[in-house]
DNA sequence: TGACAAATTGTAATGATTACAAAATTGTAA
DNA sequence: TTACAATTTTGTAATCATTACAATTTGTCA
């Protein structure tokens, strides 16, 4: 059985095309894209696929936790599948989405605070290393 | 000198009497209060204030660090005067945001990528414990 | 005080996301 | 396989936060 189709089986999801392509697209582009970006990309490949679609998917996705609604530009979310985790980058120059490999040991205090913890998101703004670069 | 003209001096600002009085809702209120919020609130006693004042002035105190848009709705930007570092929880029931003081000693790592780090923001989401305990 | 740059205003536009109802599809049980 | 209920998909219209813009007003400094 395929991958994305146990994914969904195992979340009492019902098995379509569109939420295997949907789910495959984020697991095979570890570029954070938005629904917009997602909905461009596969409607080439998928013509009858609708934007309402993309929505309704990534939200049910992330009501599952299976996938991550990132906030970090605060115009749009941006979506990524939730293997391990890790801090996010953002360029406020060319609003890009970098990954880092950062886990806050402390974490764990928020138990001390008696509310339940769903996810946690570490995010990082600045100017990337590139854009310093092209800035000289 | 009033502790806000003081800071618009500081930071090469035009002293008006509405980016005194958001400075001051944003130091008195620690509700990290949406625009709309803001905007709403002064109205009152300031008819005269526009919501695209609210906005500029928002966007002009963020960009010289004073105050900090929180993207951790996805929604709306919630605003936080910047006195110290601290994290913040959403919670998804009744949408509040809290702070919590926990700070992450491996952000001095972060220099290591290369980028220029402005902002640091931890999130955590889940449901608050006053709403865990209206479930039952 | 006068001049000029900057701030404010109100309205109109934008852009991401959601609401909704009709049509299509999925999973299941006979 | 067939039939049916529940779920998903579609496309369009609405919503809501935010931005663009041009006219007007205000703050600052000589």
């Amino acid at each position: 059985m395929e991958k994305y189709v146990k994914i969904l089986k195992e979340n009492n999801m019902k098995i379509t095309s569109h939420r295997i392509n949907i789910l495959k697209y984020l697991d095979k582009n570890c570029s954070h894209p938005t629904a917009d970006q997602i909905y461009v990309d596969l409607k080439t490949n998928n013509p009858s696929l609708s934007k309402t679609t993309v929505y309704n998917t990534l939200e049910v996705l992330a009501s599952h936790q299976i996938i991550k609604a990132i906030t970090i530009s605060g115009s749009e979310l941006h979506y990524d599948i939730g293997n391990d985790m890790h801090h996010h980058f953002f360029c406020k120059k060319c609003g890009k989405i970098i990954d880092i490999e950062l886990s806050c040991p402390n974490i764990k205090k928020m138990n001390e605070y008696g509310h339940k913890v769903e996810e946690i998101h570490g995010y990082i703004k600045g100017i990337c290393k590139k854009c310093l670069k092209e800035d000289n």
